[in-house]
DNA sequence: TTAATTTCTGTGAAAAAATAACATAAAAAT
DNA sequence: ATTTTTATGTTATTTTTTCACAGAAATTAA
């Protein structure tokens, strides 16, 4: 699985990372002895991987940070967005007038915050863009978790975060795991960020999961929560009947959008 | 501040928002009776608002939607805008790598955001708009206050900012006041910002308030501080002699730019 | 080991796209 | 009404990218 010039790639990953962006001429001069062409590919292959955009001259970082397991697969979740529309459509329905909600982090809550009736609600988020979002209708509370700021997701996590949310009261909650599985449960990939979404789950009175099907069978390090610990799960994979039948021994409200 | 092409680029910026990326021959047959230069010239200005990524052939979106932000903004930044820069440029040369900044809420303080270096930084703020935004560079450390959010200002507020403030360091406190006079220092219009506001001038060993002209002269009901607790003054305003020796006999710095 | 196969790299021509510079039209300000 | 500014169009030039093919290097199989 390792090839010739993983080394120089790990090399522009790195400027990447540095710099959020490299230029052709910088990678002629760093590697005088190859031609253009091969760094040219190099670019392209990180493009492919989801590591880099390329641009004029260059790439630049796609903004993922590569480093950690969680993100490898975020530049796939990104094309689900039909699905993440229709999740968020079905969501809808769960929502009731004057409730506390809280709303993770993540894409798929962002098109449900898009959504959201412009009625009176108590919201609170981890998400600050989500937060913003919210705000431009009138109704609706917005609350803020503060906290330290993860650059890649825009999810605000930290002992701040905790202690925010373990001082709440929360209806329903709806969450965007990063990783979805019968066995291991949903999952991230980051620890302070399970942290936070760990003490949502155990404060939430009811617990809906939005999971698009790119999640799926995937498993991150640190699971926040157990089939049993959810209600509902909301996707549009095509679960098969191990999964279900996991799902129904957990109580859990399986639908599939 | 509006000009001539701007329903085209919200035409654009939409389709950015849905697909993530525009390609200048979809732009083309879009808008069949323009030339191509006038679209390249809406990317590149996309671009520059960072909004979007050129990228070969067209552009991808940036990923950051700071639309709401605009439209909550779009009347009040524009006012004095020329002020806020100048004041902004100047507030930058208290800006010390590795040190803990606190940057207030405020359509000023969104300029400094702007134009801040990307370099170590520990950036605590009570914006989520100037944390968005300060997220676009690669370095700085963005802690969020957390909170209720004022939708009229996008400004975090209540027990839990309070309490966060409490518990951090600030080196240099950028503050952004809604009125300024030398009776009564620099007030703000609601209870629970000025808390905030009140508990990080305490907290910060350098206060630094950046005030355009059009505040000078007016009194809000809650001072957060008087001109004895703060050390720098920017602004563009032409203060008259009486609140300069006010000013100097408070042992304060003013800066006019 | 050699031979075969695959992967990686180099070259240069052709195509595509971006830029720059200048001209004109439209809009805004005075 | 005029000046000034901003927006757009046109064209030529430069830069970058793509493409296709050939050779080198590494890997695998025999």
């Amino acid at each position: 699985m390792k090839s010739v010039g993983d080394e120089r790639r790990e090399i522009i990953k790195k400027i990447l990372r540095e710099n959020g962006v490299v230029y052709l001429k910088e990678l002629e001069a760093l590697f005088p002895d190859l031609s253009s062409m091969t760094l040219r590919r190099d670019l392209e292959s990180l493009e492919k991987d989801g590591f880099a955009i390329k641009i004029r001259g260059g790439a630049r970082s796609s903004g993922i940070d590569f480093t950690s397991t969680e993100q490898i697969y975020s530049h796939r979740a990104q094309q689900n967005l039909d699905a993440k529309r229709k999740i968020a459509q079905k969501a809808l329905s769960y929502i009731e007038t004057g409730r506390s909600v809280f709303l993770d982090s993540g894409t798929t809550v962002m098109e449900l915050a898009k959504i959201l009736p412009d009625v009176n609600l108590s919201i609170l988020t981890s998400g600050p863009n989500i937060a913003i979002e919210i705000l431009k209708k009138y109704n609706p509370t917005v609350n803020l978790i503060g906290g330290i700021i993860n650059r890649n997701n825009l999810s605000v996590s930290g002992a701040h975060a905790l202690n925010f949310v373990k001082s709440v009261n929360i209806d329903v909650a709806f969450m965007a795991p990063v990783g979805g599985s019968a066995e291991d449960g949903f999952s991230c990939g980051n620890y302070t960020e399970y942290e936070v979404k760990r003490a949502v789950v155990k404060k939430a009175n009811k617990v809906i999961v939005l999971m698009d099907s790119s999640k799926l069978s995937h498993s991150l390090p640190f699971t926040f929560a157990s089939l049993k610990e959810i209600d509902i799960l909301i996707s549009d994979a095509r679960f098969d009947s191990e999964f279900l039948k996991a799902a129904k021994n957990a109580g859990v409200e399986v639908i599939m959008v």
